[in-house]
DNA sequence: CTGAAAGCGCTTACAG
DNA sequence: CTGAAAGCGCTTACAG
């Protein structure tokens, strides 16, 4: 059933290498006898093998994808799942598949993504940057692997990384809050430990004060992303003596829970202007309808591609890129300029 | 740096075959040499390469996974994002990682799921089915090698599928709606190609029947899935001579369409009890809350991975399953009786 | 324009 | 308990 190169070779009444200088399009080949072997091949649908193939040369087009670190890199994220369907895309189009390595058995003390890339042989890998990130993963990016990052920080020889721009992300919703007459504002970031989340408190903390505006200490709390802790905070900013009318939530989950914070605690959310972060779809629907931040996971998911094209090409070298961030206004700060 | 078979033999001063038993666990080795042989390997990050491994052997230890269809399939979809991360993380554990083909190029006619399968010689894989499936997935089903459907109805010689049991998804919401005195519904359906929208369609009919309940043919309408769709066909059900109060969406987006229809015709929603399906992160956050039918992603996907290993390991040939939905009711159907 | 031969890194009877 | 040798399905100088 499944041919192999010889069985074509025979058919066609030629040999092995003639057959694969015509699967590798050298042009030293008759016209006559490529055609006939290109219709023996279809015909019998043959494939050559991956395994032989990428035995002999250095190439497999085919592209490792790698969710580091414990938390918030998961392949059902929303965020990332659409940064990586939109990676995946155009990948393909440039004739690559995506290799998903599971780290179900990573407890085993020898587990490794070095050794695994190398084992498979792929020709470059995607890292997707949660907490914790498991230090194997530093083995790779120094490695010779071309290696793109998204929402974490390489710096390998082959390497690059994209992400949001952080400090940005903040600026917008200060801005936006200002341009709506708030002077106070309260901000729910995400883990301490997170990168993500310490480059919006920077950029939060920085961008407020050159609005002038305040942002007391007290008013500066962390939930992990998810909505309870968004409610759980907001909770307890509530009890404050003095309590924040404006939030920042960075995570548009942690927005939704604040408001459920509010609405349980009887207060009129209409009195509260809220930001959140990340368009998810829920956040349209929510009552009001949630203000957020948008980050471009088309554009990222693009761009990561080009990037670890141009990586693979040797085009390029260390890279890194900053996406900007979009402004998105709904009901949820109190009017509807702009809405989108 | 990427060391060989053959290097480490030289430093342990044993020959390739020797290191080759100890690689797979033979058991007639040395106990001393394999220790020697074993510590090396580690030393060095030693690991065999897949390319020649899988072209000696049969085995791979690579699942292959299909988006299959044009419509409704993709790698972001919000249902087959949970089913695949749980089948991932299930097949994982037993030492899998996961192939995504991409078929972006797939306009070029001589692509062909089976060849790409035997190319990468993968030991079963994953077909997630979609509207306006490709005829080429039948020759990969219909090889010897393992496949496993979900949503979509496979039968070849060794291949399962699973899919939600549509008829009792119906069953679920006719039955609520009886329960809450309902006496005629409405149905919002897919695309009439889909499976799904038809096996729903056909539950509902005949659970309706079963007790007593209307279901007047114009008020049986067909949308696409997606949010707009549900809008759209609520609008035309509102135009009708008579209108329904009791709504069945076979979405929770069309649902929440047909909400948003309710609300911009200034009508009371209160008035009407709509019910949809999936249980997206969204359904808990409209206003009112929306009561749904639940899918069992997380079963669906580890089923899945179990079956696909059965498969594999020839301990079973064809089969199928249907798994169980849940009714989670929400205040769209106007009460809270065992709220979730 | 075509083909013989070596080699990619492994595994597996087989012989000792 | 260990190793020499053939073979898995390809590609690539090289010679003709």
């Amino acid at each position: 059933m499944k041919m192999t190169i010889k069985e074509i070779a025979k058919l066609a009444g030629v040999s092995q290498a003639t057959v694969s200088k015509i699967i590798n399009n050298y042009d030293d080949v008759g016209m006559k006898t490529k055609e006939r072997v290109l219709a023996l091949m279809d015909e019998h649908g043959y494939r050559p093998s991956y395994a032989a193939q990428s035995l002999v040369k250095k190439v497999t087009k085919v592209i490792g994808v790698i969710y580091a670190g414990k938390i918030n890199a998961n392949f059902n994220h929303p965020f990332f799942v659409e940064v990586v369907s939109t990676f995946k895309k155009t990948m393909g189009a440039e004739g690559y598949d995506l290799l998903f390595f599971s780290n179900e058995k990573f407890h085993k003390a020898d587990e490794n993504y070095l050794q695994r890339c190398q084992h498979y042989n792929v020709d470059g890998c995607i890292i997707i940057g949660g907490e914790h990130v498991e230090p194997s993963v530093d083995d790779l990016v120094q490695s010779d692997i071309p290696c793109i990052g998204v929402d974490i920080q390489l710096d390998g020889p082959h390497s690059g990384y994209i992400m949001t721009d952080n400090n940005q992300v903040s600026a917008l919703a200060v801005e936006h809050f200002y341009l709506s007459g708030q002077r106070e504002i309260a901000f729910i970031g995400g883990a301490e430990s997170s990168l993500i989340s310490n480059e919006r408190e920077k950029g939060f903390r920085e961008r407020a004060k050159a609005y002038g505006l305040q942002t007391p200490d007290d008013w500066i709390v962390y939930g992990d992303f998810f909505e309870d802790s968004g409610y759980k905070q907001m909770n307890e900013l509530l009890k404050k003596e003095r309590t924040p009318r404006a939030i920042f939530a960075i995570s548009d989950l942690m927005a939704i829970g604040a408001m459920r914070a509010i609405k349980d605690q009887g207060l009129d959310i209409r009195e509260f202007a809220i930001i959140g972060c990340d368009d998810i779809t829920a956040a349209r629907h929510v009552e009001p309808p949630l203000t957020t931040i948008r980050q471009d996971k088309d554009k990222i998911g693009r761009m990561a591609a080009y990037i670890l094209k141009d990586l693979i090409q040797g085009n390029i070298e260390r890279t890194s890129l900053k996406v900007e961030p979009d402004l998105i206004v709904r009901e949820s700060t109190g009017h509807e300029i702009g809405s989108v």
